[in-house]
DNA sequence: GCCACGCTCTAGAACGTTCTAGGGTCGATC
DNA sequence: GATCGACCCTAGAACGTTCTAGAGCGTGGC
C-alpha cells in the first residue's frame, strides 16, 4: 500500500545477508573494514530489499550533520539562480542542502526556526531582512552566512557583491556611450539598495554629473520598475540604472508601451544577470553578480565554520562584471 | 564560535529543572501529565537555556513524521505560487514541509532521492517529468501526490486542473469577443501540454472554427513564447491562447516590439494566473488554476494516505476560472 | 482503616544509525 | 611453536527523543 510495511532497516539487511548490523553500516558508508566479497553480497541484499538509509538516524548518531540550511524567498528569480549554484557547490563538497522558503505568508523568522529544529550544521541566508541583532543571536548558536547584503556583526559571515562598484561599472558604461542624463531606480527598503544608490551617486559625481543625478524609489519587483517608469515618463532621462533585473523588465515594458525605443531613446541597465535577463527577447545589459564564486565561497565559508576554523575576515566582497547586451546604446 | 558548546538537550533542561527527561518531553510537547506549576518552571528553564527540540531525534523515535516532501522546479514562477499555498495548507493541518529543488543541473531523480532519505511521510511533486512507471515504483514505498499533470497509475494520487476545460474557457471568451482566427502556442514536451492543446482543438471544433485552428510549438518559458511569437508574425491571428503565463509574457513582448498592439491588434490569453500576471503593467487575461483548493487538497490527500485511509478516487480535477484582464478585447 | 482512583512524575526501552572496543583467524616473523 | 599484526567481523553503547509501564501520594468512599 505504500505506507504498508515498515521500510527496511540495517537490521533487516543484516539478518537477510547473515552478517552483523555494524558490518552493513560499514558497507553502506563505503567505509574500510569489509572484504570485497561480503561488500558485494551485502550490497546485493540491500538492493533487493530496496533499503534506503535513514538520514535522521544517521545524522542523529554521527553528530556532525553535513547539512546546510538555506533560506530563500519565493518569487525572486535571482534566488532561484543562487539556489542552483548552492546545490552545485554543496554537492562538490559533500554536503546536503535543506531549503526553507519565505513566502508572502511565511516570514523569515519562521523559515529560520524550521531549519534550527532540523539541526543543520550552518545557515545560508539569501538577502535576509532580519535585523542584525537578531542575526547575531542566531549566529550565537550556529554559523550563519548572509548573502547579498552587509551585516555588521562579528559572528555573521557575509558573501556579497561589491554593489557600489557594480553601479560604477553601469554608470561608466553609460557615460562612455555619451549619456549624461542618467537616472537610478533604487530598491526601496531592500538591503543592498543603499549601497547601489550610493554607488550611483558616487559615480555620477566622479563624472561631474551630480547635476543630473536623479533617484526614483523602486523595489525588487516588476511592478516597482513599472511604477518608476511611469514616474520617469514626464521628463525621461537618456539612460537609467535599475536596482535589479526584475524591476528593469517592468520598467522596460512600460517605457516601450509608451512609445520609447530601447536603446534608441533610452538605455537601461539592470542588476544581477538573472538567468531570464539573457533571454533573446529581453537581452538586458546588466551588472552580473558572480553566482558561481559567491555560492562556492558561501558554502566553503559555512563548512569552514562548522569545522571550527578561525577565518580571518568575515566579509567577502566579490567584484561584479558588466554584461553588455541590447538595452544600452549610444545616446540618440 | 557558534558551534562551540553542544546544543542543550532534554537531559540538560531536566537536570537544570530538577525533573526527569520524560517530564520535560511531556511539557515540550504540551502533552497531558504535568502540573501547571512544573510546566511553568520547565518552560522557564528551557527558555533560559535556549533549548531547541531536535526534530531528527523526535521524528526518529515517534515513527510517523508529519513531514511532507515537496519537489519543485527552480525558475517556474508558478511553482513559487504553489509552494506558498502548500506551506499554508501544511501549517493548517500541522505538518512540516521539506523542499527539494530541481535545477538545471539537479534532476528530478536526485531531488526525490534526497527526500526519500529524509523519511518524509509522503511526497508532493509539482509537475513531475518522471515517467509513470518510475513514479509508481516510488509510490510503492510512500504515498505520492502529483500535481499539475495526469498520472495513470493506481498508486499515484493526482491533483490537477481541468486543463481541457481551461482552454474551452479561453476560446469561448475569445469567440464571444468576435475572434475566429485563434492560434494556440503549446507547452512542447511539458506534460499538461497535450491536454491543453486538445482542449483548444475541441473548443475550436465546437465553434465550427477548425479551419482556423493553428498550433505553434512553444514551451514553459519566456523564450518559448518569444520564439512562437516570431513564428506567428508572418500571418498573425487575431487572438492566441498560450500554454502558460510565463510563455505568454515572452510572446507579448515580441508582439509589441513588432508594433502590434494588444489587445487592439491581437488578444492574448495565458494560463495559471501566476502572481506576476496580475501586475498592473502585465495585466494578463488568463486561465486561473485554483491554487488554494489544489494545495489544500494535495496536502489533505497526502495526509489521508499517510493515515492509511482508503480514498475512493485517485485523481482530483479542479475546475479552472477565467480571469479577464487587459490583454483581450473585441476583434479589431 | 482499607482500597481504589486520579494525578504527577520517573525509569527504562525503543527508534535506526554510527562508533568504540575488542574477538577471531590466518599468515608471517622471531 | 609462540607472538605479532593485518584483516574481517561483531557486540553493545550512544545520539536525543517518545512511549509504555508503573511508582508514589493525596483524596474520597465504604
Amino acid at each position: 500500500m505504500g505506507s504498508g510495511e515498515r521500510r527496511p532497516t540495517l537490521a533487516d539487511v543484516a539478518a537477510e545477508a547473515g552478517v552483523s548490523v555494524a558490518l552493513v553500516s560499514i558497507v553502506m558508508r563505503d567505509a574500510p573494514g569489509a572484504s570485497a566479497a561480503t561488500r558485494e553480497r551485502v550490497l546485493e541484499v540491500a538492493r533487493r530489499l530496496d533499503y534506503q538509509p535513514d538520514s535522521r538516524a544517521r545524522l542523529l548518531r554521527s553528530g556532525r550533520s553535513r547539512l546546510l540550511g538555506v533560506v530563500f524567498a519565493v518569487q525572486h528569480p535571482f534566488h532561484d539562480d543562487m539556489l542552483t549554484g548552492l546545490y552545485d557547490a554543496a554537492e562538490r563538497i559533500g554536503y546536503e542542502l535543506t531549503l526553507s522558503a519565505v513566502t508572502p505568508r511565511r516570514d523569515e523568522r519562521t523559515a529560520v526556526a524550521g531549519l534550527l529544529q532540523d539541526r543543520c550544521a550552518a545557515l545560508v541566508l539569501l538577502g535576509p531582512l532580519t535585523p542584525t541583532a537578531e542575526l547575531g543571536a542566531i549566529a550565537g548558536r550556529l554559523p550563519v552566512v548572509a548573502m547579498m547584503r552587509t551585516v555588521r556583526h562579528r559572528q555573521v559571515d557575509v558573501v556579497r557583491t561589491d554593489d557600489a562598484r557594480g553601479l560604477h561599472l553601469a554608470v561608466d558604461h553609460l557615460v562612455s556611450l555619451g549619456h549624461r542624463d542618467i537616472a537610478h531606480v533604487d530598491g526601496g527598503r531592500w538591503l543592498s539598495s543603499s549601497e547601489r544608490r550610493q554607488g550611483y551617486r558616487d559615480a555620477m559625481r566622479r563624472h561631474g554629473l551630480e547635476a543630473y543625478a536623479r533617484v526614483v524609489v523602486g523595489g525588487f519587483g516588476e511592478e516597482d520598475g513599472a511604477r518608476a517608469a511611469r514616474e520617469l515618463l514626464d521628463r525621461p532621462p537618456t539612460a537609467v540604472t535599475v536596482f535589479n533585473d526584475l524591476s528593469a523588465t517592468g520598467l522596460l515594458d512600460v517605457l516601450r508601451r509608451h512609445g520609447l525605443s530601447v536603446p534608441g531613446d533610452i538605455s537601461v541597465v539592470g542588476y544581477d544577470d538573472s538567468s531570464f535577463s539573457r533571454l533573446a527577447h529581453i537581452d538586458l545589459t546588466t551588472v552580473a553578480q558572480d553566482i558561481d564564486t559567491m555560492t562556492t565561497l558561501a558554502v566553503a565559508r559555512a563548512v569552514e565554520r562548522v569545522d571550527g576554523a578561525t577565518v580571518a575576515h568575515r566579509e567577502v566582497v566579490i567584484p561584479p562584471r558588466l554584461v553588455v547586451r541590447g538595452t544600452t546604446g549610444p545616446v540618440g
